[in-house]
DNA sequence: TCATAAACTGACTAATCAGTCAGTAAAGGT
DNA sequence: ACCTTTACTGACTGATTAGTCAGTTTATGA
């Protein structure tokens, strides 16, 4: 592992501690085991530090789903595929949500260009305007579409989070979950 | 106007914009037109600042929720309500969602007593099991019916908030997305 | 009117922290 | 072997900031 990897690994676990501003880049060193120079050697700021820790889950995370959906042909099957790979990787991969989480509703989401943000959220829109065009999905605005199935995840992970079920239980919520998902948005 | 809620409006526009840890106390002060020192006199420390105004900003919304819906009869009628009164008092007091927004997902809720939040949140709780018990709603988990409703309002109320719509176009929309959460979780 | 308390001031301090820099060690090429 | 580049070190600094405190002003009530 270098040393690269291991600073975002231990900025990622003292972010979701402590908050950014109340963890200082001297901590994250020594968590990383390298001398504080060198964090800079690497990131020139440690603003540099949080948003590339962002873009780097988040490919990690976009790149999970496009090899999970890619096994699937039907939209329906496809859709359940997204939800379900997405509630997987937030089980395992607990504190990066929970650093996206606080990332996207911190003053440093005006730091990423808004194509860096669509990027990774594109190819899910185009799906979901096929699927409206061949009448699968209620023929309603995209964006909308997008906002339900997104709220509708990201809030059933918050539950998962909390109330952390028994694995039998859980794919049972998750399936449930998605049957109601899907009654709301198909056609 | 009393200072205490002079130091609360001029935290609360500063926070938002800059971030808790970005927004020196002297600063919040200046902004408020007090001396750096009386911000102490009023919260003995930066961090219960922070606490008292999630605090203040929560009691407030949970007022004109609880106001809003005792005009209401039916079950579908309160729901409706309460959604529309979030999202109408979110349009209206945007710094102040954005805020709870950042504090919901920072390290700061870890300072706030469980049975604190509890009290904002159980009215509607039990609306919801009274209506699951009379069979106006799908006999589910509460508290997955609660996350639901939560998280659609929260994602509809982002939209709004992104894609500023007309007035007319944005009751039209608070109207269909409404019918769409009914049509999910009614029985 | 005056004493007492409450509200308020702002210069000050001790601590913290992002980022620098002069220099060392290791790797890679020729 | 030798040179050049890249990786890395850690003591240091200038700037910033939460919180203090000795003292001033304003309100209150007897």
């Amino acid at each position: 592992m270098d040393k690269k990897a291991k600073v975002l690994d231990a900025a990622l676990k003292l972010f979701v501690e402590f908050g950014f501003h109340n963890t200082p880049t001297s901590k994250i060193a020594k968590e990383a085991g390298i001398s504080s120079g060198t964090l800079f050697y690497f990131f020139p700021t440690k603003d540099e530090l949080v948003v590339a820790l962002y873009l780097d889950i988040k490919s990690k995370l976009g790149c999970e789903i496009t090899e999970s959906i890619s096994q699937e042909t039907s939209f329906k099957e496809i859709l359940k595929k997204y939800y379900t790979t997405t509630l997987d990787w937030a089980k395992e991969h607990r504190d990066e949500f929970k650093f996206m989480e606080q990332f996207n509703s911190s003053p440093y989401l005006k730091k990423i260009a808004e194509d860096e943000i669509q990027k990774y959220v594109k190819p899910l829109k185009e799906l979901l305007q096929n699927a409206i065009d061949e009448g699968v999905l209620k023929n309603m605005d995209l964006e909308i579409l997008f906002t339900l199935i997104s709220g509708h995840t990201f809030s059933i992970n918050q539950y998962l989070i909390i109330s952390e079920p028994q694995e039998s239980k859980r794919e049972q919520i998750i399936s449930e979950t998605f049957d109601l998902l899907w009654q709301m948005i198909s056609a």
